[in-house]
DNA sequence: TATGTGGTGTTATATTATAACATAACGGAT
DNA sequence: ATCCGTTATGTTATAATATAACACCACATA
């Protein structure tokens, strides 16, 4: 799935994804604590993003917490480490499928179905480095996001 | 300023972006009314992002309008043509600086002055494109911003 | 005149996010 | 053992962004 739509062994995903989690937290020396745990779990159930009230609403549920601060902290901790990345034509946040690897996250929305797909780039290659260098604009982070129609989507929408 | 964050007389680029939205409001039949252009007008005094309540604030103080609405249903009109962009990042508004042309547009946003600045490119070409096709996802909309320093704020921020 | 379309005015509410302050749990230094 | 710094949690309140819904009006045109 890192490279589309097509369908895989979602359950593979998500164990990766923990087992990274884990072992970069212990190395280190950061607290993957029982609901930022639970935080991740959650966006990785599937490839979509979810709102952090949607998330804390299964929180609440679960006895974990019911109070925004409550998501919104264990939401700021996952993306500072780079486990979650937020959507932000969708104000929602999505389970990064390259965890542990430095990245620039390319997103890939389908209107429709409201999956999300991560892929990556050199943000310093291609047209915005070039931008950026002729502007003398220094970079530091990057938003891209595509919005469109998946391929299943689009089979199904007759033109 | 389409290239950069380079001083220019900026008095010309409010008259052309002005002027530009009206010969096609009036060749498309659509009302640049004056709610509409006055927040045009605001949007293009700098090369600033605005919030929707700032807009508001000053909307308000002249005697147009004191609710949300007034001022969204003005955006949405600028919006969906084509003479002001929604900076995602940064949930404001900034006007074109190439209206009349249709482009993807590309943001520059330096975060120390909130100088936003825009560039142009073609989203099926380069990186996008590529994982776009590969995935077989259709691109409808994109989203493309950077977020760093403007040279001025790389100068006066020492490394 | 009737009727449709698009624009405005207004009230209310939904959605997303943060400020602020109190409490707890842990580790190392004294 | 006590103190203290740091990190995490609990809680209340509020800020900031955005939309739903409905009444009214102006204009075109049939
Ligand atoms: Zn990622
Ligand atoms: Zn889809
Ligand atoms: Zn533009
Ligand atoms: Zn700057």
């Amino acid at each position: 799935m890192p490279l589309g739509f097509e369908k895989h062994d979602h359950s593979t995903c998500i164990k990766d994804a923990l087992e990274t989690a884990e072992s970069y937290c212990a190395s280190e020396n950061l607290q993957l604590t029982k609901t930022r745990r639970r935080v991740l779990e959650l966006l990785l159930h599937e490839h979509k993003a979810l709102g952090a009230y949607d998330i804390l609403a299964t929180l609440s549920k679960e006895g974990l917490g019911t109070q925004p601060p409550v998501v919104y902290r264990a939401l700021d901790f996952l993306v500072a480490n780079g486990f979650v990345h937020k959507i932000e034509k969708l104000n929602a946040y999505s389970a990064c499928t390259h965890p542990g690897q430095s990245h620039t996250p390319v997103f890939m929305i389908c209107h429709k179905c409201n999956a999300v797909v991560e892929a990556q780039t050199k943000p310093l290659r291609g047209f915005l480095g070039v931008a950026a260098k002729a502007a003398g604009f220094l970079i530091e982070r990057t938003v891209i996001e595509a919005v469109g129609l998946c391929p299943t989507c689009q089979e199904n929408t007759p033109a």
